[in-house]
DNA sequence: GATGAATGAGATTTCATTCAT
DNA sequence: AATGAATGAAATCTCATTCAT
């Protein structure tokens, strides 16, 4: 449950005395089901099962659980959009590979992922975060610039507008799975994946 | 003020005493300074000048102000891409059409904007809304497609979702510049309005 | 319509262009059918079909609206019980009159007896009309104290609480009725009458 | 306080802890003053001497205080009523006894009964306690029925009806004290008593 | 007389947060 | 650590009443 959130270092469940993972991953499930405005701290709690004083033995407010997901779940992926740029790979196999990173994320966790599109990626409560999700652009960019100094990827593109382009196409196909707007079975998300890094690496001209 | 959600037949300012659309762009206002959920009733009333009872005559709920911020300004759009659609062009030059009509309004009103992209594009309360939201990418894909069958686009790549990508681009840029992460002067849109159609048709391979 | 209210003094129906009229029958309707507290001044305008503007050119204010049912159905009424008082007949035969002045009014306007029973009688609003309640009980009791001073009534008891008793009795009647605990046929309503004067004239022993 | 309403097992005085009865008498106190409708929830707290959220703690509504008071209030009279009918007496004893049971409550609870008379016995609210209410007065018409099998009572009056008068009667004579229209001391709530019980059993007639 | 837009006091209710136990 | 009763600020929404037209 919440695998993206955090694993347990032996990759166990985590012990049930934890109450600091039940109550965020049942904030998860509640947020994703409701929304965060729509849900009230005892629905995380009841989700829980335990009393919802006890949240505020763990997290200052409300908003610290949602900030906490999403630090969490951010800084792992960084990490892992990290290992990617750091792989002895051609730009377009890294961008590939940081495409897979994101969207497998939805088979892997939808909650969280509902969580993250919804209530994360641009509400005002999130203002604050801007910094940390501006980081995973800064990721892309440097993978677009380095494409360009080894003469795979074309000069005359500026880098950070380009980073923009593939986080928000993959943002966008997120949302779409989380809108129910696209199918999102096992095929396609794989046809996901080729057709983003086709479209921005190939361009649609025949 | 508020050119896109409302235009008067000759062009004028709307008359000062059509409170609703005095209280409709008060909202744009309030909402795009401190959020939907943060702003109360009263402070929309407060900058429209009016009473906040005066609210209730033209609108069921503080949600179905944003509805109908959501629904006018749409609307408009979606008949503007339209009119895009059936323009004489080839697809690529649709495409850029398309590409300005979106980037431009950044300019045009960057309130109404930013609400759109904070409140509207994903949070919960305008899952709702996704229907027509989902109108304005499938003009995308119909542009698209037409691109495929005058053998102007490569027509392996799937139409639905290079829709995505594309509008996904487009609401990233927007995002960029609600958030402070990408310069907005009047060159930057014009050089994200090329960088979008340059990856996009042309691809970043060299 | 709401015979019991006012009557043209030719016995016509009012003519439309009387507004006052107008509204207090659509009131009585109105808190006949949600209550007073439950309808706002808006209904009663509505189901009179005028503006409820014009409703404040004819009452100060909403609870005058109801005290004026209240005032002129009562005092017709009152007149309606003295013509009994001052008729010459036994106590026993002015107690069936009484009875039947006050049953058979559910047949002639059931919207005005349910206002009267539910929103008058006894609510806290009503508190400053208790003189003029009373002045119906006292006419009861006047009928009670002639039948004993005739020698027709036992002279042990009390005329005061009699006339409670009988008011009561009656009240409750058309309570039934208006509750539905009652049937209400047209029967009914004469086998009520012969009840109530039965029962408290000559009681229930055998 | 408030003894109509609850009791505690050995008689003492309700824990101070349990605020949802320090909730309810207070409620009955504030109905009585001021009416249920004239009344904000903040006096009910304020009267109890608590926060008002805590209201919404033990309640779902304002409405729900009013109902409970009514039930448990109901529900203790229904049964002191069901043991008279249970005990040995004649019919008319066991009229004198409801008879008695209904009047001295004024004694023990004036508050409670003022709130019964005024907000309960007739509001439209109340429409769905209609069935309780009816209760009661089953009651009373099996009282009558089984004296009328006993050949204690006639034979030719309506059960029903007849439970209906003796019911009016004593609701008119509290309602009376509730409105100050009649005397109240120890003594006229005695000869009430058997003033009720000698018009209905007996008859006016000399 | 007649209208209905406009006002704004005020009420209920919600719910994040605290804290005694 | 854990509970959940208690708090009270705050927000939405209602609606009687006013008044310019």
């Amino acid at each position: 449950m919440s695998a993206g959130i955090a694993i347990d270092p032996d990759g166990r469940v985590p012990a049930s005395g934890d109450k600091r993972r039940l109550l965020l991953d049942a904030a998860v499930r509640v947020f994703a089901r409701k929304g965060y405005h729509a849900c009230r701290v005892a629905d995380i709690a009841a989700e829980a099962g335990v009393a919802h004083g006890l949240l505020y033995h763990y997290f200052e407010s409300k908003e610290e659980v949602l900030q906490t997901v999403f630090r969490e779940t951010w800084s792992a992926f960084l990490e892992a959009v990290r290992s990617v740029e750091q792989a002895e790979a051609s730009a377009r196999e890294q961008l590939r590979k940081v495409t897979a990173l994101v969207l497998r994320s939805w088979r892997d966790d939808p909650d969280l992922v509902r969580v993250l599109v919804r209530e994360v990626a641009r509400s005002p409560q999130v203002e604050r975060e801007v910094e940390e999700i501006d980081e995973a652009q800064r990721a892309f960019q440097r993978i677009v610039e380095r494409g360009q100094e080894s003469g795979e990827f074309r000069r005359e593109l500026d880098p950070r507008l380009t980073a923009a382009v593939v986080y928000g196409a993959l943002e966008e196909i997120l949302t779409g799975w989380v809108l129910r707007q696209l199918p999102d079975g096992d095929e396609d998300v794989a046809r996901a994946e080729s057709c983003v890094v086709a479209v921005v690496c190939n361009g649609l001209l025949a």
